[in-house]
RNA sequence: GACCUCGUAGCUCAGCCGGUAGAGCAUCUGACUUUUAAUCAGGGGGUCGCGGGUUCAAAUCCCGCCGAGGUCACCA
C-alpha cells in the first residue's frame, strides 16, 4: 500500500452508518448497549448542583455518585462531556492523560445524542463548573440519528411538531412549556379533588355528538355495524352521572374532538374540563372559575400577575362581571336592549359593520356583534354574563328576564376561556330548545342538531338544579406559558402527514 | 375552505436582477489540551419540496401539486 493511498480521505460515509459502525465496535468490544436494562442513577443534575453548590472553584470532594443522561456536548476531544436528564445539564470530566485504555476507548465511541451512565467524583473546576470525574463510564443507549444543531437548536416549526422528542431534547423553552402544561392539570385535578368533587370518565365514543353545537368526527364500529361520533363535549353524560346521584360535584379533564378549521387557537382535539355540581347556580361557577385559575397562576408563577405578549395580566380576583348587550353598547353605541326584534337588531348591527345571515335570531345578533366588537378588547379577565337565552340551548333563562340566560363566559386575552351557566333542568323546556334548535342549520352543508332522546329521558328522571362549568385546557395552557399558538402547548399537535 | 408568505447539506441559514450551489454547527483527518457555542488547519457531504413549462442555460422566472406558517371563515 502506498503512502499516498494511506493518505486518501476517509470515504463518504452518512452520519447513520457511521453511528452503527460505532455502535457494532461497541456491542464488539464492552456488549450491546441495548441489553442493559437498569443504571444505578443515586443523582439527578440539578440535585448534583444544588447540593455542592457551596464548592468553591478548584474544590474537589471525595463523593462518588451516578448520573445518567444524554450527551448534549462533547469538548477538547472528550475531556468534558455534557449531558442532559430531565431536570438539568451535567458536566463530566475525563482526565484523557491518565485514562486506562479501556476507558479511552468507550470514550471514543461515545456521540452526541447518545445516552450515558456516568460514575464519578464531584467536584467545582477552577472555572466554575461543578462536574464529576468520571470513573467509569456506559453507553445506556446508542443514538443512531444525530441530534438538531447545539445553539440554534430546531427552528423548522413543522419539524419541531412532527418530532416533539428532539424538539425537547434541543429546547428548554419546550420542555418548560409542555412541563407547565401537564403540571397545570395535575393541578387542577389536585385542586377539584381536595374540594371534594369526583373525576369521572364519559364516553368518547358517541352515538349522537351532542352538547355543544360542532362538527363531530365520524367513525365505523365494525362489529355493531353502526356510525359513531367522537364527542365534541363531555356535558351531556356528566349531567347523567350527577342526575343519577353519583356524586353531587363531578368533573372530567378529557379529549374532546371537533372537524372543523385549525387555527392558532384551534387543535382538532383539544382538552377540556367540565365540572357540574347540584345545588349552586352559575354565581357558584363565577367562583369557582376564579378559584382554579387563580390556583393555577400562583401555583406555576408565585405571582397573580403574568405576562402574555405585550401585556400584564392579573388574575387576582374578583374579576369584573359585564352584560353582554352592555359591553356592546359600550363599544358600539348600539344598544341592542332597545331594538328586541330580530330583524331591526340585525339591520342595526350591520349599520355598524356587524354582518349576519338572513333569519337569525336576536340572541345570534347578540353574538355577533360581541364576537366582532368587544370580545378582542376583553386583555384582563372578565365574566361576561347575561348571554341570550337564543343561544344558550342547555342554560336556565331569568324567570323576569326570559331572554337572558343564567349564564356566564369569561374571557382573557380576547379568548373564551371558561364558559358556564345554571343548567336547565326542565325536561319539557330542554325538548322545547332542542327542537328549536334542530329546526336550525349551522351552514348549507351541515345535517340538522339531532335530539338526544335518552339524555331527555335522563333530565325527565329528575334532575337536580346544578352550576356547570366548562373550561379549556390548551387556552389555559397558553396564557401561562405566554405561547402564542395552540400547538405549542399540545405534545403533538394534529399535522398532515408529509408524503 | 379562501388569500398571502415560505420550503437550499443531518441542523441553522446565505445565494433568488437566470450562467450550473456556499457558510456555521454536526461529521471525518490532523494539531492542541481545564473547556463552557472550546480553538486551529484540512477533507467529505446537496434529487436546491415534487412535477411540468419558458430558455442555449432554472435553486433563481411561470404554472400545477405536496407540506408548513400567517390572516380570514367556522369554532373552544
Amino acid at each position: 500500500m502506498s503512502q499516498q493511498q494511506t493518505e486518501t480521505a476517509a470515504p463518504a460515509i452518512d452520519e447513520v452508518s457511521r453511528r452503527n459502525g460505532r455502535l457494532a465496535a461497541y456491542t464488539e468490544r464492552f456488549g450491546s448497549p441495548f441489553n442493559i436494562t437498569t443504571f444505578g442513577k443515586t443523582h439527578e443534575a440539578s440535585v448534583v448542583k444544588a447540593k455542592y453548590e457551596a464548592l468553591a472553584p478548584g474544590e474537589k470532594t471525595t463523593d462518588h455518585i451516578s448520573v445518567a443522561g444524554r450527551v448534549m456536548a462533547i469538548r477538547n476531544n472528550g475531556m468534558f462531556i455534557v449531558i442532559l436528564d430531565d431536570s438539568d445539564r451535567l458536566q463530566i470530566f475525563h482526565d484523557l492523560k491518565t485514562l486506562s485504555p479501556e476507558h479511552a476507548e468507550k470514550l471514543d465511541l461515545i456521540d452526541l445524542g447518545d445516552i450515558i451512565g456516568v460514575t464519578g467524583i464531584v467536584r467545582r473546576t477552577p472555572r466554575g463548573e461543578i462536574t464529576v470525574d468520571a470513573v467509569e463510564l456506559s453507553l445506556l443507549s446508542k443514538a443512531l440519528e444525530p441530534p438538531p444543531e447545539k445553539f440554534h437548536g430546531l427552528k423548522d416549526v413543522d419539524f419541531r411538531f412532527r418530532h416533539r422528542e428532539q424538539d425537547l431534547v434541543a429546547s428548554q423553552r419546550t420542555r418548560d412549556t409542555l412541563r407547565a402544561r401537564f403540571k397545570m392539570i395535575t393541578l387542577i385535578r389536585q385542586f377539584l379533588n381536595d374540594k371534594g368533587f369526583l373525576e369521572v370518565e364519559t364516553p368518547m365514543l358517541h352515538v349522537l355528538a351532542g352538547g355543544a353545537t360542532a362538527k363531530p368526527f365520524t367513525t365505523h364500529h365494525n362489529a355493531l355495524d353502526m356510525p359513531l361520533y367522537m364527542r365534541v363535549a363531555t356535558e351531556l353524560h356528566l349531567k347523567r352521572l350527577v342526575i343519577g346521584g353519583i356524586s353531587e360535584k363531578v368533573y372530567e379533564i378529557g379529549r374532546c374532538f371537533r372537524n372543523e378549521g385549525t387555527s392558532p387557537r384551534h387543535n382538532p382535539e383539544f382538552t377540556s374540563i367540565e365540572l357540574y355540581q347540584a345545588f349552586v347556580d352559575f354565581r357558584e361557577m363565577i367562583a369557582i372559575t376564579e378559584a382554579i385559575v387563580h390556583h393555577v397562576v400562583l401555583s406555576l408563577h408565585g405571582t397573580s400577575k403574568i405576562k402574555f405578549a405585550e401585556h400584564e395580566i392579573d388574575f387576582t380576583p374578583p374579576w369584573p362581571r359585564r352584560g353582554m348587550v352592555d359591553l356592546i353598547k359600550e363599544h358600539t353605541g348600539l344598544d341592542l336592549y332597545a331594538i328586541p326584534d330580530a330583524a331591526a337588531a340585525r339591520a342595526a348591527a350591520l349599520k355598524i359593520g356587524v354582518q349576519t345571515e338572513s333569519g337569525v335570531s336576536w340572541g345570534q345578533v347578540v353574538e355577533a356583534a360581541f364576537g366582532d366588537k368587544v370580545e378582542h378588547n376583553l386583555v384582563q379577565p372578565t365574566h361576561v354574563i347575561d348571554l341570550p337565552k337564543e343561544i344558550s340551548p342547555l342554560a336556565k333563562a331569568w324567570p323576569d328576564r326570559p331572554h337572558v340566560a343564567q349564564r356566564f363566559e369569561t374571557y382573557v386575552n380576547g379568548w373564551e376561556i371558561a364558559n358556564a351557566f345554571s343548567e336547565l333542568n326542565d325536561p319539557r323546556e330542554q325538548r322545547a330548545r332542542f327542537e328549536e334548535q334542530a329546526e336550525q342549520k349551522r351552514g348549507p352543508d351541515d345535517p340538522p342538531h339531532p335530539i338526544d332522546e335518552d339524555f331527555l329521558k335522563a333530565m325527565a328522571f329528575g334532575m337536580p338544579p346544578m352550576g356547570g362549568m366548562g373550561m379549556g385546557i390548551d387556552r389555559l395552557a397558553m396564557l401561562m406559558t405566554d405561547s402564542q399558538t395552540i400547538r405549542e402547548v399540545i405534545a403533538f399537535p394534529t399535522m398532515r402527514p408529509v408524503d
